[in-house]
DNA sequence: AAGGAAGTGGAACGGTCTTTCCGGTTCTCC
DNA sequence: GGAGAACCGGAAAGACCGTTCCACTTCCTT
């Protein structure tokens, strides 16, 4: 297992606590550099993306990146353990806005354009693709984070009380894959629609920002099947 | 191109109109076979099932299936350009329903369940899927029928008059992919939450079948991603 | 400065998928 | 019954992906 030493070096650390030397430089540096260009190449392509590609993108040797990371989880957890904590604080901020209707929605939309934009992330999220495994630990932070965001928005007599936060995050995962990077306006058209579904009440529909999908959008969202093989 | 002579045996026709022998027995039975094999190859594993594997199903040579479809389009459109004519009719019965918000409710009930039965009909219907181009002058015939459903709903003021049927399309293709063949609660669930949220009004929120979303279900509606390959 | 361990990287290997090829077989027509 | 065209099917070829290996290089410690 590897983790920060007091300054910033990865140092060595057997399951018995035997500290082992630190990395050497260009170790370091090799493993930074893959790191930056996983980050980009899983946000772009998800967690299905190659150790070969992503060693290309670092400009290193795919042996560099596989002595590195041994196993897909090693590098996924290594890139989102702390993320998911970002989302955490994030999901903690909507449920403590005194409004919780308008923190449920700033939620919701802040929650479909982070996943649209790092796909790896909303894979993780979601417990899909390679790797995901070695972040059960930060869904588990997340999950009651949502619920408490779910539960004050119910007291509060506003958000139906028959949904739960897996409903939430189902929502978010499919409005994700909602168009590109620049679909907000796409992507916030359902968010709306959504929270026109999740009011226990409302005076007529909410008008739906003017995107219009076009069928591009509809092939988006169907995966290539493929899952029993 | 191919189509049944007057006695169901394919006969070759050529560009020029100019008839050509039909195919020999031994020929015929295994496109047969290869149909019958590649509808349940694709329902369970989308358009992005291979040859090989389709062969194996039918008990035929991969040369075989080659030979009779030379381009995966012709066996999607051999298999889909005629279900998609029954989706059509499907519509065209919603949309003569007296009750234009049951009629709207059933489809959607009933697209949910069709297209998670068979991820290749998703995916041609998506436009989404090796080979789906094929079936284009389907997907043309069925468009302004699910319109007429929609401009029904809107015109009797029960669906919200800012939706298209794109948007329809999006959801069903969404929903659909939840869950198994035994999950129609599940797909049921979010069908009645989209409802509630097409409403022009409603008196609070209608009730959500009881099923409750798995994690799992939340890792099915996440695509790998990879599409700029 | 030198020894030696850590580290590098790209080719090799094995596996999968797509498509073609061709020796042999089957079926149709006369 | 036989000629010959249609058909069969599985191996081969090429491409791609995942992972390992090892000759060589770099860096750390003494």
């Amino acid at each position: 297992m590897f983790r920060f030493g007091y300054d910033g070096v990865m140092s060595s650390v057997t399951s018995a606590g035997t500290a082992v030397r630190p990395l050497r430089k260009d170790a370091e540096r090799n493993r930074a550099l893959i790191l930056g260009a996983a980050r980009e190449v899983y946000a772009a392509q998800g967690l299905d993306a190659g150790f070969d590609e992503i060693a290309r993108a670092a400009g290193v040797g795919v042996g560099t990146v596989y002595r590195r990371f041994p196993e897909r989880g090693d590098l996924v957890e290594a890139l989102f353990e702390q993320e998911i904590d970002a989302v955490v604080a994030r999901v903690e901020q909507a449920a403590a806005d005194p409004d919780p209707w308008r923190g449920l929605g700033d939620f919701l939309r802040w929650g479909a354009e982070a996943q649209a934009a790092d796909r790896g992330l909303a894979q993780v999220l979601a417990a899909a693709g390679r790797g995901h495994e070695r972040v059960a630990a930060g869904r588990d932070r997340l999950r009651p984070a949502v619920e408490a965001l779910v539960r004050h928005a119910q007291q509060a007599g506003v958000l139906r009380d028959d949904v739960t936060e897996v409903d939430l995050g189902i929502a978010l995962a499919m409005i994700s894959q909602l168009g590109d990077a620049g679909s907000s306006d796409l992507r916030d058209r359902y968010v709306t629609l959504v929270l026109d579904g999740l009011a226990v009440r409302r005076d007529g529909p909410t008008p739906l920002p003017p995107a219009q999908p076009s069928e591009d959008d509809l092939a988006c969202v169907v995966a290539p099947a493929r899952r029993h093989r």
